[in-house]
DNA sequence: CAGTATCCCCTTGGATACTG
DNA sequence: CAGTATCCAAGGGGATACTG
């Protein structure tokens, strides 16, 4: 067997024409301490600033403000502001937001899959490591 | 029409099981500088230590050990040492390893099929901000 | 309510020097 | 060759105070 059937080539998502570059990037994107938390909760529906606070609980204003101010900038999220006494602000997932939750999700269903073969590595690391 | 056949559910993958904890901790995991090229670098074929650094070149000694010992650790790249001198160190994924780059590359194959989109978004974005 | 501005800590990651 | 040890700069991210 010359080229094993399951193997999956670097060339695959990193040439030479900056795929490479575009996943990374969107790994970073995505792979901070609250983009996807936020994603996932506007995933269900539309929700207000002072909401996502409340659910998310241990969210500093400065992190939230900024994580969706990201989102918004990739298209990911809409800002929709009312004028009123007091204002209101309602955050909510684009098509495009919709859409990047389907590979997430896939990875997420990996992550839950083989995450005891992640610890029982790690368990076996340790143990090396000490004996 | 209640629910949008497309909309993924909160609770699909951010659930009160630590299901959450588990994607954010794998794409902060692999959302790092130097994990997703190694591993897909590793994907074509096992490497020593100082090829992957000449093939990557422009990763410090320091995050390239680091990475790799992060990797190993997990269960997704096995060390082998030749005790020759000059020593030998040979990297290769694991199981698991290859396991992984299945939905990393879906991941990858959506942020090329939707660079353009997120492109413009920043675009429009910037436009709105200049305007 | 929904931010912005400021300060400060901690982690990530690069550069350099040294070792088995 | 394949690391480890150390120092340092930049950025992520929290706490607090202030504003339209």
């Amino acid at each position: 067997m010359q080229a094993q059937e399951g193997t999956l080539a670097k060339r695959d998502f990193c040439d030479e024409t900056g795929t490479c570059h575009k996943i990374s990037d969107m790994l970073s994107r995505i792979g901070d301490k609250w983009t996807v938390l936020i994603v996932s909760y506007l995933g269900e529906r539309q929700m207000r600033f002072s909401e996502l606070r409340n659910t998310i609980g241990n969210i500093s204003q400065k992190m939230l403000t900024s994580t969706l101010r990201k989102l918004e900038r990739d298209g990911f999220v809409t800002r929709t502001v009312t004028p009123s006494r007091p204002p209101r602000v309602d955050y909510a997932l684009t098509e495009l937001g919709r859409d990047l939750l389907v590979p997430v999700q896939a990875l997420a269903d990996w992550s839950v899959k083989n995450a005891d073969r992640i610890e029982q590595a790690r368990a076996r690391f340790e143990q090396d490591r000490a004996g």
